[in-house]
DNA sequence: TGGCCATAAACCGTATACAGTTTGGCGATA
DNA sequence: TATCGCCAAACTGTATACGGTTTATGGCCA
């Protein structure tokens, strides 16, 4: 009975999350199948590890260029190694981390020449996003939009939130664009982006949001004329140095400067 | 002897592959690890039997929509489900396999409208690489890419291996330009859309290629002074549909059609 | 005292074993 | 005859066990 209870915690129909292993199992100390389990939370261990690797990658609990020890993370949450393995590999194809052969994974470690090239295809894909999204702009998205550069105008909480908000922004515009492709290829890129911004020079950063300069971008998605691809430079330019180096921006006569 | 032999296979300083498993094997029938190693193949299974995999996939022996059944596979390579597990997983990050929690991975099937999406972002990011393409051309690459052309012109063997040259003549290109995140960015965009392509409508296409359009776009990276996003249109339209659905060609003016 | 080699521990890659779920098929009933 | 429910086989998810490699530590020699 005391098994069959812990299953069907909350009353949903949800299939079960595995209590038990193989054989025997430790009944001391706090079960990540107990614990994190709230609402949303993925059926399988493998998924549900991964989302947790992943939010404290890009929260900064492991910095990059950091190993990770897939035994002690597979003690800690007292698991198998096998669904830590699953779920660093995933974060493995997904750019937060990087593999050694035999040695283990490591938090990706972006070099500048990396970040310039990342942002020189931010450039191109994220303009692409706000001419389509200029067109397919409705209310709703106009307001929810809006709403979300007045939060960041006003912003007086913690530099981390605000990054958050940051990217909710982003993200909401590449959604808006309408081709979910795009908003993949988008999101994809700009994660271990992310992880690397959560930790360094935040702070300068804060005071030049107040410049309008999401506002910029939101009033070219709101039906504005001007050249997206430049916006988006302009936007790179104020958190990276030289962002389109790797970009046809850097080799054709289109820049003035 | 017999034993350590095995490991050795050419002499090389390469770590071991694994010969035995915990405890026992079969030592019956061919393994895949006497049978396919041969030169360049890593050295974990995992990343082996990705790789044959994907090969399978691209080539037509999984087709879309196909259960993959991880245990027979583990079975037919005499291996364990581990490193197919894996193997599996990674495939999936690559868009080539769905997963359908606890039923198991399909091989991804697109629908009319996401082929759509992928060629219109296709068409933004390899227009972006002619761009960049041109402006770093060297003599030694655009002779590469002038003999790709003229293979394929001169083309008379199955049409399989033509569209391996095609993606050859493109990958070419993206590597041309440049930026190995928009080269990455590409290569994973149109490795599911190659996968269908080699079962469907080839043998239609094979005309047209005569017809030469890949040659529009060496022209171009030779330093031809045409609009790279129009001529992109043009050769897709050739294959696909209306690649431009989801991309800002389809919203802007800019369109003679 | 510093560098090199040997030994040992930790850890990754893989194999086998088991629990729960899905699924296909069979029989009973309307 | 068609539909619903049950049962068994197959398969996925996970746990534990083991072999080989990498790496760190300590002793030895120059």
């Amino acid at each position: 009975m005391e098994e069959a209870a812990i299953g069907q915690t909350g009353g949903r129909a949800s299939p079960k999350p595995y209590r038990e292993g193989a054989r025997a199992i430790r009944d001391v100390d706090v079960d990540i199948r107990e614990s994190g389990l709230g609402e949303g939370t993925p059926s399988t261990l493998r998924t549900h590890v991964m989302k947790e690797l992943r939010a404290q990658i890009l929260s900064g609990r492991y910095r990059p260029g950091e190993r990770i020890n897939e035994s002690k993370i597979a003690r800690e949450l007292n698991i198998s190694r096998i669904p830590v393995r699953e779920a660093l590999s995933q974060l493995q194809e997904q750019g937060l981390l990087t593999s050694h052969e035999r040695r283990g994974m490591f938090v990706t470690k972006l070099s500048d020449d990396e970040v310039q090239q990342i942002n020189s295809l931010r450039l191109v894909l994220e303009a692409e996003a706000i001419r389509l999204a200029r067109a397919r702009m409705t209310p709703a998205i106009l307001a929810d939009l809006t709403d979300l550069v007045e939060q960041m105008e006003n912003w007086d909480g913690p530099l981390i939130d605000a990054v958050a908000l940051d990217r909710k922004f982003h993200a909401a515009i590449w959604r808006a664009a309408g081709n979910p492709c795009l908003e993949r290829v988008l999101i994809s890129l700009t994660t271990s982006l992310f992880a690397h911004r959560a930790l360094e020079h935040v702070s300068m950063e804060i005071r030049r949001w107040r410049l309008n300069h999401h506002r910029a971008l939101l009033n070219l998605v709101a039906g504005g004329d001007g050249d997206p691809v430049l916006a988006m430079l302009e936007h790179l330019r104020m958190g990276y140095t030289e962002p389109e180096r790797y970009s046809s921006l850097a080799v054709t006569g289109a820049l003035s400067t």
